[in-house]
DNA sequence: CGCAATCGGAACGAAATGATCCGATTTAGA
DNA sequence: TCTAAATCGGATCATTTCGTTCCGATTGCG
């Protein structure tokens, strides 16, 4: 029930990358000097991030990346599942994985999926631009 | 983001206890049959539950355990926190573990606190009494 | 055309989780 | 009173995942 320090790793990266004045050039050099976050760690995250769609990202010399989206469009739960996978409670809620004892007869499961929606939904309710913010 | 299958179990085993009449004599070999959870971690369970609180144990030949509170008194996050110990999305909320990089100058802690309250109310607006309905 | 700087993926090591086993304690019955 | 069965409790060991590190592929600039 807590979140990887990968994923916390990438929350204080992408709101670190938010700050900027939109359409900055960043490169994971450069978050991971001010976030503090291993260099070889910080590029392993922006790998991750990218493929989910959350950056931009450019090759070359004068590449880098940026966010793909505005900051206000990505939410928390898009980053913590860029990084993590899908969020799910219980493998029972994922697709179709019956490894339950159990199997139909699990009475908890449905109650899972309800759980597992609200975290979801406390998560996806916090956009990246509300972590930028300097103050609670 | 995902709990562990420990608690998981856990929330099983609780769950199938909730559903037996109150004041019925409960044991590990029973639970672990009845749910398919291996015994020996079905013993280990058990006495975690019986650590927090959760549980109360009874040792000898008639002994064994049952519900130290009625199931509308206990929750799914006493639950989850009993096998994995306090919900905390990340080492900043716990309390005094200062091993940010950037110490004081990390501008998502004030913010992961609501996170984290948020979730935890989630779970713990969820007792045994409705994990234990049979019908979603 | 060569060089420098960046992203991208692959391999290694470490920590935590999960499962198993054995010992300590307690009560029921003879 | 003593034996014995049944339970909880802690300690040990394999497995998986996480976290870090390193090396190769690609692109733009001089």
């Amino acid at each position: 029930m807590r979140l990887t320090s990968l994923a916390d790793y990438a929350v204080v990266m992408m709101a670190a990358a938010a700050r900027r004045p939109v359409g900055t050039r960043l490169s994971a050099t450069l978050l991971a000097e001010e976030t503090g976050v291993p260099l070889p760690t910080a590029q392993k995250l922006t790998g991750r991030l990218a493929a989910a769609g959350l950056l931009a990202t450019a090759r070359g010399t004068g590449g880098g990346f940026r966010l793909a989206r505005r900051a206000g469009e990505i939410s928390l739960a898009d980053i913590v599942e860029a990084v993590e996978g899908p969020i799910v409670m219980t493998s029972c809620v994922d697709v179709e994985r019956h490894d339950c004892a159990l199997e139909s007869a699990c009475q908890v499961r449905p109650h899972m999926s309800v759980v597992n929606g609200a975290v979801r939904g406390a998560l996806a309710g916090v956009s990246l631009s509300s972590l930028a913010e300097v103050k609670a």
